[in-house]
DNA sequence: ATAAAGGTTGAAGTATACTTCAAGGTCAAG
DNA sequence: CTTGACCTTGAAGTATACTTCAACCTTTAT
């Protein structure tokens, strides 16, 4: 298997070469092997992890706690496989939440655009502003 | 209509009265109506506002641009009513996307606990980390 | 063989979104 | 009429997630 440069990495992620040195230096990312030189050598392994970190991410997940996941995911075939279900399971419920949510947002934009016409939404902006002041 | 205070306020919207005057000093929220001894008093179009705010930035949208957008929504009955639409349909665009890249990723995840078996759980962990490294 | 492009490190800087501190004024209850 | 909860302000501090700087080494192309 052929491996990449950080800045090959980075060309293939979208991430800057400096991210993905913040992403090792947090423990997101396990150190990847080295040249004789020094030089860094990335696997297709750390494509797959990078893609997880930008999905979970979008998730609204932080760091510490995406890395956490990472970590458990990666710590070896002795780790229980009903354990990684689970784990699993919590994103998806995650995604389920957010997607509930979305969806209420949308409906109460949605409404502006077909239900109501132009005064309603002018009410609607009235509900964005000050009532004028009665002394 | 009765006013809050800003305590009162944070109670209703979940926010911490600093994260309120913060909304405040950003300008995401219009400076309220003052009481004879200068405390603020805060009609029930705080709760709109904030309420949009929450809303908006579930979606993943900086202050500033959600700054922007309430504002324009603020900017009173000379505001053109289309541009409204149209503010109201870039974000549902938004909503649209994220809802696309959710069902994505959930699909995905999904797969993992529906259609593949332990080994293919055990198969996917291993792409979470490096090969053995051959010298 | 040299120059540009890209790699390495440690360390400092930036943006976003708040929180916390300090020092004081106000209000409602007992 | 004082105590405690809540309000005011300016200013500094914190957490997260990176970015940028400086100084130097390596690789690739001409």
């Amino acid at each position: 298997m052929k491996k990449m440069t950080r800045g090959q990495l980075a060309k293939q992620t979208g991430l800057t070469t400096a991210a993905i040195r913040f992403y090792e230096d947090e423990g997101l990312l396990p150190q990847p092997e080295r040249s004789e030189s020094g030089y860094r050598l990335y696997g297709d392994e750390y494509l797959t992890m990078i893609q997880f970190i930008q999905d979970t991410k979008a998730l609204g997940y932080p760091l510490s706690r995406i890395g956490d996941t990472l970590r458990k995911l990666g710590e070896g075939p002795e780790m229980d496989v009903e354990a990684i279900r689970e784990l699993v399971r919590e994103q998806i419920a995650g995604i389920e939440q957010q997607e509930r949510h979305l969806a209420e947002v949308k409906l109460h934009l949605g409404r502006l655009l077909t239900e109501y016409d132009d005064e309603a939404v002018r009410e609607y902006m009235r509900s964005f502003r000050r009532e004028p002041e009665e002394e």
